[in-house]
Order: structure tokens, then sequence, then C-alpha cells
DNA sequence: CTGACGATTCACT
DNA sequence: GTGAATCGTCAGC
């Protein structure tokens, strides 16, 4: 397990890191117990110029202040006052890109995972959907501005490699009222993963 | 100060 | 497929 260095999320395409985070796995040591899961599903907000990203035309507010951050930030929110959605920023200080991890297959503490979503029995909901997943992995706005590059929350590479041709494309969830940026070909998943979510899968 | 609105999830029909 | 839950954020007054 290599932890990936600043190099990874220093670079300025963001849509090749999106891509390149598909397979990863993230980990959040919270002290106690740990959690990991392989990453299956990723969006990319391409900063000023991407009417669907928080930070388009520039703005810069309390909340999305952390996109401004240097690469390898958590940039974590409130979506709909009750879902924490987790991204990790990209590109410059200054330069406003992020991604959103959308999916997780869980690969260590399935158990804690479990008891923090309130769920008896596994199934692939647990870690399905941003909101999900953050509640799997004990990820909150508590993170937010948490460096990636630390001990306790972290993506890694277990030389697991997804196939370019296993990597499906699509428009992004949820932003129908982006106009233009609503079509934009910025997600991506693996094909057929029952972990992924929106549509299709 | 106020109101409209989410990068969602879940239960229910 | 539909609708409710739930509240921090932010533009506008």
């Amino acid at each position: 397990m290599k932890k990936l260095p600043l190099s990874f999320y220093s670079r300025k395409n963001v849509l090749v890191i999106a891509k390149d985070l598909i397979g990863k796995v993230l980990i959040h040591h919270n002290g106690k117990a740990l959690t990991a899961g392989r990453i299956v599903e990723t969006e990319a907000y391409d900063g000023v110029i991407d009417r669907a990203s928080h930070a388009y035309g520039g703005r810069r507010t309390a909340r999305n202040e952390i996109m401004y951050a240097e690469a390898g930030t958590a940039y974590v929110y409130i979506c709909y006052g009750m879902h924490h959605l987790f991204n990790v920023v990209t590109n410059r200080k200054d330069i406003p890109h992020a991604i959103l991890i959308r999916a997780l297959e869980p690969l260590q503490g399935l158990d804690l995972m479990l008891k923090r979503r309130k769920k008896k029995k596994p199934d692939h909901l647990v870690t399905r959907g941003p909101g999900s997943l953050s509640v799997a992995m004990g990820i909150t706005v508590k993170q937010n501005g948490h460096s990636l590059i630390s001990d306790d929350l972290y993506i890694a590479d277990d030389d697991v490699r997804i196939p370019s041709k296993a990597i499906a494309v699509s428009h992004r969830i949820g932003v129908e009222s982006s106009r233009e940026a609503a079509v934009y070909p910025y997600r991506f998943y693996v094909k057929g993963n029952p972990f992924v979510s929106g549509h299709p899968r």
C-alpha cells in the first residue's frame, strides 16, 4: 500500500486524476479503528469554467474556500442539510479543482461501516453514493481542510489495476440545473460494479 | 434578516 | 417513480 503523493493530486487535468482515482483505496484511521474501501465512482469538478462547480466563475465563499487550497486537501461539505460529501482538491493552490468520491467497495472494517450505517447485514448500499460512503467511512465536515498526505486519512495504491476499458464515463449525477455542464462527461465508474450509484451501472 | 435551494437518501406506492 | 426529511449557505434586500 503506497500512499498517493502530492504529485498525484497536483496535476493540472482534473479529468485524468478523477479517472486515475478509480481503483485506488480510501483509508480512514479514526484513532481506534480503520476503515478502507476501493474507489469505484468519481466525478470531476473543473473549477471556474465548470457551471456545476461550487467555484464556477471564480466564486469564493466560506463554504468553498478549501477548494482553493493546495492539492491533496479534503473538501467536505454538507448537502441537503444532512449529507456530508467528500471531495479531493487537485491542481495548485488557488486553482479550485475538486473530485467528488461517489462510491466505494468496502475492503476493511466492514463491521464498523455497518455499525455507522445502522445496518445489520452487508449489502451494496453500505458505501453506494457520496452521502452513504461518508457515513460508512466516518467522514464528516470535521475533515474539511484535512491533508490527504496524512497518516489518518489518505488514498493509497495497492497495485490493483482497473483496465481502462473497464472504466465507463457518463454525465454527472444531480447537476441537471447546471445548463451546458449537465452533460459534460465528467463521471467515471467501474462498469458493472454493484457499489456504483446512479445510472447506468 | 430572510427565503430559496441543494454534487442525496430512504421509505413507500 | 414519487415525495419527505432537514439545515447550512448565500444572494438579495
